[in-house]
DNA sequence: GAGATGTTGTTGACGGTGTCAACCAGTGTG
DNA sequence: CACACTGGTTGACACCGTCAACAACATCTC
C-alpha cells in the first residue's frame, strides 16, 4: 500500500528524529525529503506542533499494542511486567529523540485524540501491574499510583540517560539495572508482606 | 555589589526562563534586558548554548547547597531526605524551565565545569541517602544505585508532570503524592519489622 | 455538460533567530 | 607613542515558521 502524502510527511518526520533530534525537524526539511514544496505540509497540518504530534500519537498506539502484546504473551505477570518495561527502554534507547517527544515535550499540542493515545499506553501498563498485585507480587495500593510510581521510575531512569545525566560522572548505572533495582524492591516488599499470615489477603 | 555583563547576562535568561519557557530565551531577548546590543552576548559566551550551561551550572550548585543544608539541619535522616526531595520539588514546580534545563536538556554542552556541578548535586543528595542506610531506614544496596534509582523517580514524576502527562488524564497523582509513596514503600521493606509506614495509604 | 466548490499543491514574501565579519572606543603596557 | 586586548557596536547572511495569493484538479450540484 502507497502511503498518502501526510502519512511521508509523519514516517519523514520521524526518520529525522531519530537521525538529527528534535531540531533537524524542519518543516522544510520535512517536506524536501517527501518531493514537495517547503509549504506543502501546511496543508495536512496547522504547524510543526500538529506535525510533531501526530508522530506522537501514531507511536503511542504502537507502544500500547506493544504493552498489550507483552501482557498476552506471558502468564507470569512479575515477567510481564520486567518484559514490558524492557520493551519500554528499548524503544527510548533506540529512538530517543522520539521518546523524548511522546514522554517530555512541553510544547506538544493537548489534542484530544493524542491524550487519548497517551492514556491508552498507560492504561496497558497499569493493566500488568494490576496482574502483579492480584498474585501478591507488588503491593496492594491504589493500582494507578502504583503505575505512577513505577511509570516515573522508568521514565526518570531513561529521561537521565537521554539527557546524558546518567553516565559515568554521575555513578548512575544503566536504565536497565535501575528497572531491576526498582522491581527487585518493591517485589521483595510485597512478598514479605504477604508471607505474613495475619495479613494476607490478595486483590480480588 | 554591581553585576558584571556577563552576571546579567545569566540573570536576564534565567528570568526569561522562568517567564517563559526555553524558546523565549533567544539571545537578542536577553540581550535586550540587559541593554546591549544583540551581539555583545557572544563577547562573554561562545553562543547560546553557552549562555544555557552557565545558568545550569549556577543553579545546580544552588541546589548542592540546598541538599547540603537539609541535611545538616534535619538529625533524621528520612527526614532529611523526605525534606531534600520536597525541595528538589519545589524548585521544580517554580522554575519549570530551569529544571528542565538542569536535568533533561539533551544540547547542554558537556562541559567540565558544568559536569562537575551536577555531580556535586547528586553527590549531596547521595550523602543523604547514605545516611538513611546507616540507620536501616533504606535497604542496604549499593548508594549509588539506590541513589540512582531514588533520583530517577523523583526526576521522573517531575518531569512527567511538567510535561503535562501526569494530570488527570494519565491517573497519575500530583508529584508529592508519587514521592511519598515511593518513599513508603521503600521504608516499609527495608524496615517492616520495626516500622510502620508514615501514612497509611497502604492498604494492609 | 457547465459551473461552483473544496482539496492539494505551488511560489513568494515577512519577521525573527543564531551566528559571522568588520569596525570602534577605551585601557593598559612595552 | 605604538600596540594589543577587552567589550562593545552595526550590518549582513542563511535558515526557520508562517501567511497570502494563486494554480491545477477532482467532485458535487443544477
Amino acid at each position: 500500500m502507497i502511503e498518502t502524502t501526510k502519512q511521508q510527511l509523519v514516517s519523514a518526520a520521524s526518520r529525522l528524529l531519530d537521525e538529527g533530534g528534535q531540531e533537524a525537524v524542519t518543516l522544510r526539511a520535512v517536506a524536501e525529503r517527501v518531493g514537495v514544496s517547503h509549504n506543502a505540509p501546511y496543508r495536512h497540518f496547522s504547524g510543526r506542533a500538529a506535525l510533531l504530534a501526530a508522530v506522537a500519537e501514531r507511536d503511542f498506539t504502537t507502544l500500547k499494542q506493544t504493552f498489550e502484546a507483552n501482557d498476552a504473551a506471558n502468564p507470569d505477570p512479575e515477567k510481564a511486567l520486567r518484559a514490558g518495561a524492557s520493551e519500554l527502554i528499548a524503544y527510548a534507547m533506540e529512538h530517543k529523540a522520539r521518546y523524548r517527544l511522546l514522554f517530555s515535550d512541553p510544547q506538544l499540542l493537548p489534542e484530544t485524540s493524542l491524550k487519548d493515545a497517551a492514556f491508552g499506553s498507560f492504561t496497558a501498563f497499569a493493566v500488568i501491574v494490576a496482574r502483579c498485585q492480584d498474585v501478591g507480587a507488588l503491593p496492594a495500593v491504589e493500582t494507578t499510583s502504583l503505575t505512577g510510581l513505577i511509570y516515573s521510575a522508568l521514565h526518570g531512569a531513561i529521561d537521565l540517560h537521554i539527557g546524558g545525566r546518567s553516565s559515568d560522572a554521575k555513578g548512575l548505572g544503566s536504565v536497565d539495572a535501575t528497572a531491576d533495582l526498582l522491581f527487585d524492591l518493591l517485589i521483595v516488599q510485597s512478598a514479605s508482606a504477604t508471607r505474613q499470615p495475619s495479613r494476607s489477603k490478595t486483590r480480588i
